[in-house]
DNA sequence: CGAGTTCTTGAAACCGCTCAAAATGCGTGG
DNA sequence: CCACGCATTTTGAGCGGTTTCAAGAACTCG
């Protein structure tokens, strides 16, 4: 992965042209030229390296982040000090469009791992969408995108209990990762325990527990992070049940 | 609440111009010759009663509503034949905007209440942002309040127990009341406790249990849907309590 | 290799779920 | 206007699952 971190940017110097991204994202519908002055005015790209933070809740709006390469959580501060997360982010989605209606953050977004974002700054991508349809056609769709996610994270975070939440976050990961091109039955969880308890609305021994649950049961496999899907329908069969057959009833 | 209905719509049967939610919604920053194209070509208001459904997941992705009037669910339907409810919806918001990357509903919107909506068809919404800019401009700021609608749902959703959960949702529900023009303190619930239960990950038993239990620590006064907010500050640090300070601590 | 973080595992208490039944409210029709 | 039937809500008791508290193991990173 370190490879991969250090070999995209140089790749990718010039901007959207050359970017594996772009048909899926704001330029998608751009011809070369018009690729190119869009490039030179509204992004830059650069490193992110884990655990920095793009934005904090109470930043101003000054620019929208695409994700390249890497993954992102978004989080809020409680009053108490606790942090909650409200989300992970993969490749290619947009960060910070939760500041679109009032123009300032309200979460803060931090890496999860060595990642890339693409910036775009946010006054100049508004004009840009004034002069230019296919980016302003583009941008919705990507807002679109946004709020789909962020429905499937609510179907997610509405089951009732452990095995659920977690099967249907699996099953969720595995399906972005597919969506990406990537194995939908091998992966790296990127976030912690703790973090994926508190967005799941669980404790992380909980967590781990049930995890290891899916392995005894022949569900999962899963070495700290590495997690292998080995039975998806199974899987799917345990986010969905509506009873609680959870040990194997041998009979019935 | 039935006269509002009546009420409401013969008094808007011209559209968009004489709409008390105009200046939060499409047309906001239209002159008036603007608005009157718009709302023609574009727009058409209609009632909608109490458990009509608007459209199902599956359907294709011909018009966008804006409520106008009342209020909606969200839901989707499992394999098992289970409700799962994603969202509640109120005065201007959108719905339907889940469609728009692929053309297509992912959830199924049900009135709770007599309510009216704005129909606006899609295509040519999408062809009206290309010839007018200060539509495209609002409509990406309408999605960018559903995206903040959606991380404040994610929010709730991540408290650990029923108690902060329903907490989150009364006070989050409350501001939406409040940001109307309505009273932030009394107002009344439109969903069953099942359709609570099922949105926030809990049984409707749990959800009628930690309501009267609210009631008996005089945070709030509930009579069936009927809810007022007495101690809002008590309400507020239930729901971020970082212990579990459920009942009343008499020492320490 | 060592320090700190992350993850796992265990036991007990607590909380939410299940099953069950009664009470309340609401709409319809008499 | 009242009575009836149905849906919704409340309440109870017992069980099961999640949390809590605690300690040890495994991993990561300098």
């Amino acid at each position: 992965m370190a490879s991969n971190f250090t070999q995209s940017l140089s790749a990718n110097r010039a901007g959207c042209a050359g970017c594996y991204l772009r048909h899926f994202c704001l330029s998608a519908d751009l011809n070369d030229a018009e690729t190119e002055i869009f490039s030179s005015h509204i992004v830059s790209q650069r490193r992110v390296p884990k655990g920095e933070i793009l934005f904090r809740a109470g930043d101003p709006l000054d620019t929208l982040f695409i994700t390249r390469l890497g993954s992102f959580k978004s989080s809020v501060l409680n009053e108490n000090g606790s942090e909650q997360v409200t989300d992970f982010h993969m490749t290619g989605e947009v960060l910070g469009a939760e500041a679109i209606p009032t123009g300032y953050h309200i979460c803060t977004v931090t890496a999860l791992e060595d990642s890339e974002i693409c910036s775009l700054r946010y006054r100049e991508l508004e004009a840009f969408c004034d002069r230019d349809l296919k980016i302003a056609r583009q941008f919705r769709l990507l807002l679109g995108r946004k709020i789909v996610a962020a429905h499937q994270n609510l179907l997610i975070l509405g089951c009732t209990n452990s095995t659920q939440l977690l099967a249907s976050f699996l099953l969720n990961l595995a399906r972005k990762f597919e969506a990406r091109g990537f194995s939908k039955s091998e992966f790296v969880l990127r976030m912690t325990r703790g973090e994926l308890g508190s967005f799941l609305g669980l404790k992380l021994e909980t967590v781990s527990r049930t995890l290891t649950h899916f392995d005894e049961l022949n569900l999962i496999e899963i070495n700290q992070r590495h997690v292998r899907i080995i039975n998806l329908e199974g899987l799917k069969a345990v986010a969905k049940e509506s009873g609680r057959a959870k040990r194997k009833t041998s009979q019935e």
